[in-house]
DNA sequence: TCTCCTATATACTCACCGGTATATTGATTA
DNA sequence: TAATCAATATACCGGTGAGTATATAGGAGA
């Protein structure tokens, strides 16, 4: 219970003082990943990353190590938003197909997100070799979690008997592509390009019989 | 007519030394268009590409421009492929959804050819603004072709009626995907892929009633 | 109060790389 | 044969940017 003392005091606790680095680390990471997904990593330098945000560089540096840190927590973040989106539309009631449409739509609006759009833009040259190890591995877990749910589908009938391995490229694929071309202040919100994109993807070209 | 004497001679003619320029320029663009798809465009200096032919950078610049240029060649050479390939399709015979098929399956294999690749890998965040003009430009076109025939099915009841812009995105998204994630020594052969994709694409994931 | 830690800045170093100036060689042409 | 041009090299310049050394100021804890 917050004592009835409502004047802010100029003297943080410790637990303040927490929540206000991580704040700062925070905006340190989304002015980064703008930046990042307008100009390209390494046409970005920190020294206009810190001028956006009206710091030095060195400031840059105590919170964060260093450039491919910066990327890689920017990657991170965007793998995070996917794994969560593909998790908890896997658990979700519905048959398969229900199921994938889903996560595919979750799949879509993470990638209009600066942090998505970051994961799709980010390719393994710009990572150690380390960073993209784990990068790679992460991504497998995606794509695993989007085969389990396509198989889950042709098990019980309500997905066609496919290549699972292949469709789960496809599907990826042409959901990734608006990180490419998106633009946040475009006149579509991203939830009516999720939906037309995953109908496309679900029902396919050819008119039904 | 060749005179029988087969003897090569050094003494090359005007048209074979201009053959021969023409090929050491190609050689200089094969060079670079390998590299910049493997480490990325800015992670390649052009002293990297020189070494790789065995020879130094000014000699680069006595075939090319500068760096830009040579990107730009090589995007070019890459965008040339895929509106060669709508075109040609384009003029076939069948009906709507017959010729699509037939692009989207050329499209996805110039995709894993070492030009078409790096179409895909350059955004437009490495070019000048004329670059990146032209470029979109040239991109526009080819989309447009890939509406049009979208239309053309549509019209003739061979392809079910979507929203024709959104569907050429996620048409073109998934296909460009392969210039990402397709090694050139995987084991799947280009055009199994390809046809793998189309197939998806074309039919969709929900079973036909 | 003295010391230490955190947050921040200024000013620097160092490597890399795009691009160029200049030299050399050999073939082409007048 | 002299003048020119194409093809190539070596050696350099200048800018940029990642990362660091160092200073400072102020709050926190002993």
């Amino acid at each position: 219970m917050p004592l009835p003392n409502a004047a802010p005091s100029p003297f943080r606790s410790r637990e303040e003082r927490e929540r206000d680095r991580e704040e700062k680390r925070e905006a340190v990471l989304r002015a980064a990943v703008r930046m990042f997904n307008a100009r390209g990593f390494h046409a970005t330098s920190l020294d206009d990353v810190a001028a956006s945000l009206g710091i030095s560089k060195p400031t840059i540096y105590h919170y964060l190590g260093n450039k491919e840190q910066v990327l890689i927590e920017c990657v991170t973040r965007g793998l995070e938003l996917l794994s969560a989106a593909a998790d908890t539309a896997r658990a979700q009631p519905g048959d398969g197909l229900a199921r994938l449409r889903s996560v595919l739509r979750s799949y879509a609006l993470v990638m209009m997100d600066d942090f998505g759009r970051c994961v799709v833009r980010t390719g393994d040259e710009f990572l150690s070799s380390e960073g993209a190890a784990l990068f790679r591995a992460r991504k497998r877990a995606i794509d695993l979690s989007i085969r389990a749910l396509i198989e889950d589908g042709i098990a019980d009938g309500s997905i066609a008997p496919v290549d699972v391995r292949m469709t789960a490229f496809t599907l990826a694929g042409a959901l990734n592509w608006p990180g490419r071309w998106h633009a946040p202040d475009g006149p579509l919100p991203p939830s009516e390009i999720a939906d037309a994109m995953v109908d496309i993807l679900i029902g396919g070209l050819a008119p039904r019989a």
